[in-house]
DNA sequence: AGCGGAACCTGTCGGC
DNA sequence: TGCCGACAGGTTCCGC
């Protein structure tokens, strides 16, 4: 489900409410998001600490603990972080209630349980987020350094740019937004860019994701924020999910293939 | 190095 | 109505 832009949303609207509150207790319904850890020491891994912030990096969650640990997060395609007031009853795909020392609830749920939780004492021993390449938002992110890394690979463009540790936090819906923006063919080899080609790709690369920010996200099924309203971002998507569709700027078709198992979407007489 | 396939799960939609 | 396959904002592992 959540690309950059939405778990950016869902950063932010953390950190405006999180920080400062104490994990008073942990409660866990469905344990595949673990990863093999016992629900009781992922519960006391957490009792006690206070959440001082939340940051991002690529799709992952982090929430920094006090006095230590890190309690980091990915969504995959389902995962959700609500606050909610106290309850009852789980609902049918809460997975696990972090009950907070107000009495509210941050609850991860996540229908398809494709989502991970971990913790652990230092952002270093985790071994996914130190294989994640440059954060496009992120000041590293350059034109220069995006043609340098671009010739590096053969792989097909939109591959390239879902591959996480080439750029963290594109997936399949602003990969393909960013290329039919940047004029390029998926399917052109990476290292086959030339002259003013990645230049411009850099430039929407930060133009998408920056405009997606700004809508909150791209809800399509169900991406929700925190507080369970909508990203806007879906009503400015030019090509994703527009198959057969007129292209925005030639009138042609939108065409829709399979790279890697995956659906892209592009106009195959814009983009070249 | 890169690709196809399968796996992890659940839900929805379209076709027959 | 009901069954069945295809598909879904992701990642990882395996074999060629």
């Amino acid at each position: 489900m959540p690309e950059l832009p939405e778990v950016e949303t869902i950063v932010r609207e953390l950190n405006a409410v999180l920080p400062g509150k104490t994990i008073r207790d942990v409660r866990v319904f469905r344990d595949n998001a673990l990863g093999g850890t016992p629900a009781a020491d992922f519960r006391r891994n957490l009792l006690e600490r206070r959440i001082t912030e939340v940051t991002r990096q690529g799709k992952f969650l982090q929430f920094a603990l006090h006095p230590t640990a890190y309690l980091v997060a990915h969504l995959r395609m389902t995962g959700k972080f609500i606050l909610s007031g106290p309850l009852a009853e789980p609902g049918s795909h809460h997975r696990v209630w972090f009950i907070l020392d107000d009495g509210s609830l941050l609850v991860f749920q996540d229908m398809r349980c494709f989502g991970t939780l971990t913790v652990v004492e230092r952002l270093e021993d985790h071994l996914s987020l130190q294989a994640l390449g440059v954060d496009p938002l992120a000041r590293e992110f350059t034109a220069d350094w995006l043609g340098e890394a671009l010739t590096a690979s053969r792989s097909p463009l939109k591959h390239w740019l879902m591959n996480q540790s080439n750029i963290a936090g594109l997936g399949n819906i602003y990969a393909a937004e960013i290329l039919y923006r940047a004029k390029i063919s998926p399917l052109r080899p990476a290292n086959a860019l030339t002259g003013e080609e990645p230049r411009r790709l850099h430039r929407e690369v930060r133009k998408v994701l920056q405009a997606a920010v700004r809508k909150n996200g791209t809800t399509i099924s169900d991406f929700q924020r925190v507080d369970e309203k909508s990203g806007q971002f879906q009503n400015f998507l030019r090509v994703y999910g527009k198959e057969g569709e007129p292209c925005p700027s030639c009138r042609e078709p939108i065409l829709r293939i399979r790279q890697q198992q995956r659906s892209t979407f592009y106009c195959p007489s814009c983009q070249t």
